[in-house]
DNA sequence: GATTAGCACTCCCATCACAATAGTGCTAAG
DNA sequence: CTTAGCACTATTGTGATGGGAGTGCTAATC
């Protein structure tokens, strides 16, 4: 993020018109701010620093004779310098915290809540993914005969993560040689990691060693996959914005919200990043994201489980508000999981 | 659905008007109907069958000087009574086929594909959920130690739809223990249905007893409840259409495909039929749909599993287009999962 | 040098009038 | 029942007009 040389002043004014124009979806201009806002200065005062600004980069106009409205640039400048780190008021904690007390022990329900809660907190939309394990441990594997040439084949890793894949067969197979099957696998293989596995399954043969590549690919599939499950939640709240009043608008931000791929790519960004992170109108790096942002979080257990929250919503949003809730959840998922896969035993 | 008593050119005259309107969104008038299609007739007959159509409520005008516009009414004559029986053309039908082939053998897949299928072959967005099962048989149980007091309940059913839960105890227990219980469970309660358990369960006391009263929950909660996963596709595209340009138009559309209370209660209702239902604009059975149209099929196997699955868009919609569509892919569908879980052993 | 007042200028937006258009509803005749 | 004719009506688009909000510049002031 560049930094400027900005006059203290300059700040606040970008500051106040970036609050003003995120509440009234208005352009604001040096009248309207010298009136509210005691700066000590004159509106031509402020006409100059607006100008000013508007040479840096941070905001624009939409016409001549209208007031200013901020760039991308000029949101990136107030996320990075100028936002309070305005963590939720505590009532609201609670009450996020009570609910999620009172939701059944389940990650599935969970991360439902979690949208639903950000939704609620935020004006834009919320998403989650399911956690992907990080190098998945084998726990346990079960193969149940569901046809005569159907089988389950059940797998459950360390992280108490359940995989499931049918597998059809030629020949109709018996319960007990299945039964014989997952015995001997699960001898072998639980504690496992994708690593291990190819050396363990030298041993089998047959169906034996046929399901053990299964439990391999699945493993490594999980791995690198993002999540089989996407939550999300508030979509029609956010489309209540005065900016999706057009067509193309609602479009992109309706299919930044939809596409699984985009999540995919992006993963692997935020996974790297501690905190919680801003991402406005793509940043540049990603599909065609005009006008659109999303506070992310990386939430999970280091080294075991791990998975993606946030918020898409428009540019013109109060972002301090939105990553104060997107980290409350976030921290609050963390310590939920922790709890249930701190470690294995 | 109420009979009328039409001219068989009356009959014409409103399909035609309703065609068109689907097609270009746009009222029609009694001489472009004239003009395009040789009915035999002058413009003013046409006007006078329009004004019939319209006092027997099948027809509307926005205001006087503009052409007719169909009713919620119109739609459900014309669904009803006139409208053409219309599968799919054979190569789309292949198309999809092959593309179900392709999938990998599973319910997850096959629905993700179902909805994305749909949303292409009709205009608007579909939905699907995944199927529930009809009294449920337990197959099998296991007990995975995750932490110390963290079990993870996996319970397999006669469908081969997994279901899991967590258990946090007050003291750690040790893998034996768990290994005892669902071994004994196992016996006991493989192949039983939530109503033979209560009595099984009687010998049973303690932690086992504990468990099974888990699974027994779990088991009335998977009947009575509609899945726990709902598949969504192409709202993008129906948000496109031009009815969806203002506010409240928008948000009462997305509310529709977000809800999940409200497929809940349509599912009892399209549960009873065999073949494809046509809602229009919530029949007034349903909550605020006014302009909104749902076409909807059960799948599943007969007294094994069910889900629904279909269509949501604006009541100006392709209905015969659509309805093969839906049927199609229900069709499919049932198939595949009959393969699958036609009869367990 | 920063700040301020003053002022011309620009563009948007709401309003109005006006004509063109498409379609109805009615009447009277075939 | 069908048709031609015609008055009537509401929408749509266009162009003109004035008000308003806000800018950008200049020259004066602190």
């Amino acid at each position: 993020m560049t930094e400027f040389q900005l006059s203290q002043r300059r700040k606040q004014v970008l500051r106040i018109v970036i609050q003003e124009y995120v509440e009234n979806a208005q352009p604001v201009g040096s009248q309207s701010i010298a009136q509210k806002y005691d700066l000590g200065v004159s509106a031509a005062t402020i006409r100059n620093d607006l100008a000013a600004l508007e040479k840096a980069g941070l905001l624009t106009h939409p016409h001549t004779s209208a007031g200013r409205i901020p760039t991308d640039g000029g949101y990136r400048y107030f996320v990075a310098n100028l936002m309070a780190h305005t963590d939720l008021p505590s009532h609201e904690r609670h009450m996020i915290r009570h609910q999620f007390h009172q939701a059944r022990r389940e990650i599935d329900q969970w991360l439902r809540l979690s949208t639903a809660v950000l939704a609620k907190a935020s004006t834009g939309a919320a998403l989650a993914t399911s956690p992907r394990s990080i190098s998945s441990r084998v726990k346990h594997l079960e193969l149940i005969g569901i046809q005569d040439t159907v089988v389950l084949l059940v797998l459950v890793l360390a992280t108490g993560t359940l995989k499931q894949q049918l597998i059809t067969l030629e020949q109709p197979i018996f319960q007990e040689e299945l039964s014989r099957a997952s015995n001997q696998l699960n001898v072998e293989i639980s504690g496992a990691t994708a690593a291990d596995l190819p050396e363990k399954l030298e041993e089998f043969t047959g169906f034996t060693r046929e399901v053990g590549e299964l439990v391999l690919n699945t493993l490594l599939q999980s791995e690198e996959q993002i999540t089989d499950r996407v939550y999300r939640h508030g979509l029609a709240q956010v489309l209540a914005e005065p900016e999706f009043t057009d067509g193309p608008q609602v479009s992109r931000i309706v299919e930044v919200f939809e596409q699984r791929t985009l999540l995919q790519e992006i993963y692997d960004d935020v996974m790297e990043l501690s905190d919680v992170q801003v991402m406005i109108a793509g940043e540049g790096r990603f599909g065609d994201m005009q006008d659109i942002s999303l506070v992310l979080s990386r939430y999970g257990v280091p080294d075991r489980v791990s998975g993606l929250l946030g918020v898409v919503g428009p540019m013109r949003m109060p972002y301090g508000r939105t990553v104060g809730a997107v980290r409350y959840v976030a921290t609050l998922l963390n310590e939920l999981m922790h709890q249930l896969y701190g470690q294995s035993r």
